[in-house]
DNA sequence: ACCGTAGCCAACCAACTAGTTGGATGTCAA
DNA sequence: TTGACATCCAACTAGTTGGTTGGCTACGGT
């Protein structure tokens, strides 16, 4: 039969939980028991609906980046504008900074990420929408400017304790530090003149 | 009586072996059975020595910063040059970039950093630097833009997952990407006319 | 010669952990 | 009514782990 209510909600339990426990933690760190304790679950249940721990883990990250694409339009016109909502939403979403964090640091370099074609087929499409805006055709030039923006969006929530050296108490003054990115990133990419519309 | 070379040689070999295990599995993950094992050594002197695990991890960073330290030069005129320079380092040395992001991973907003003094000391000069080659004062403005720099030339030994997924094979190519982030940053950063001269 | 100490070791310990097992319950089709 | 199956649970297992302990050896000072 079809899965009723109470399995997705145990499912949608786990996930919720589990984000939680992986992104505090990472992989190695985090613990099955306080996992399905969170969710109000039994422990085996984890096993029934992922399989192991890195597959729960896979899910969740899947999920997340799910989100993130729901929530984010493309890059369009206006780089910085692009770089200034990514911010805020990584400044809202400091667990998916935190679980892209766990994820690089147990990559290996070859094997298939979570969700791979269609994280390929989403990057992408933000790059042919930046090369687009850049009023240039999308390249592996502009793919790298893609990773850049990505990249300075993330950095702030990626390194608070080098952010705390740096920046002493200004550390705290997240809105501030989004305007100078966006601010950096404007200053590095031209806007485009005639030509080229935002879509 | 003074440390022989023997007692030395020990805690340089727990250095080293636990470098390559924090580096590769963090704090969590890496076994302190491997650690003396890989150095050679009975795992009580890892206790004789540091105290506890954590408190290896620290060592460990901060051996790893004091190098980064003494290889690269401060910023002076050149921004792009200087985010070039360390970024060649942090490709060669991806042990320290993955050390960093373990560390910032555990960091939980408050409490001390491993050296904190001496990080914020040096990061003051940094900026000083910086700013002198800007032809600006330092200030929480070039603070940040410090900041970014240090980011930049971190990201594509901090995501190479995201990179894969973006450059595909082009990931690969780390000169091209030096080169790209340097050609960034030159963009973003005016070279000051006249006035200022490096140091 | 003896004593104290530094530095080292093998073995140990108490607690922890991912994953498994045997069984219970509810639902649906025959 | 019965059987099959999905979904759930408490208890268990086999192995792991950070840190400790009791004792050995070498060395230097008295």
């Amino acid at each position: 039969m079809a899965p009723n209510v109470s399995t997705a909600a145990t499912r949608a339990a786990l996930l919720d939980a589990a984000r939680e426990e992986f992104a505090a933690y990472g992989i190695a760190g985090a613990r099955v028991d306080r996992i399905a304790e969170r969710a109000g679950v039994n422990k085996e249940r984890i096993y029934g609906h992922f399989g192991n721990k890195e597959k729960l883990f896979d899910a969740v990250i899947t999920e997340a980046l799910d989100e993130l694409t729901t929530q984010i339009a493309l890059p369009g016109a206006d780089p910085a504008a692009y770089v200034d909502r990514l911010s805020a939403y990584y400044a809202d979403h400091p667990e998916l900074v935190r679980l892209l964090m766990w994820e690089a640091l147990n990559y290996r370099g070859q094997e298939l990420l979570p969700g791979q074609e269609s994280r390929v087929e989403r990057c992408a499409r933000k790059n042919a929408s930046l090369a687009e805006g850049l009023g240039q055709e999308p390249s592996t030039s502009t793919a790298r400017t893609m990773f850049l923006l990505t990249g300075l969006a993330l950095l702030p929530a990626m390194l608070p304790q080098l952010a705390r050296i740096m920046l002493g108490e200004e550390a705290s003054a997240h809105e501030d530090m989004r305007e100078h990115v966006a601010a950096f990133v404007a200053a590095a990419l031209p806007t485009p003149k005639g030509g080229s519309r935002p879509r």
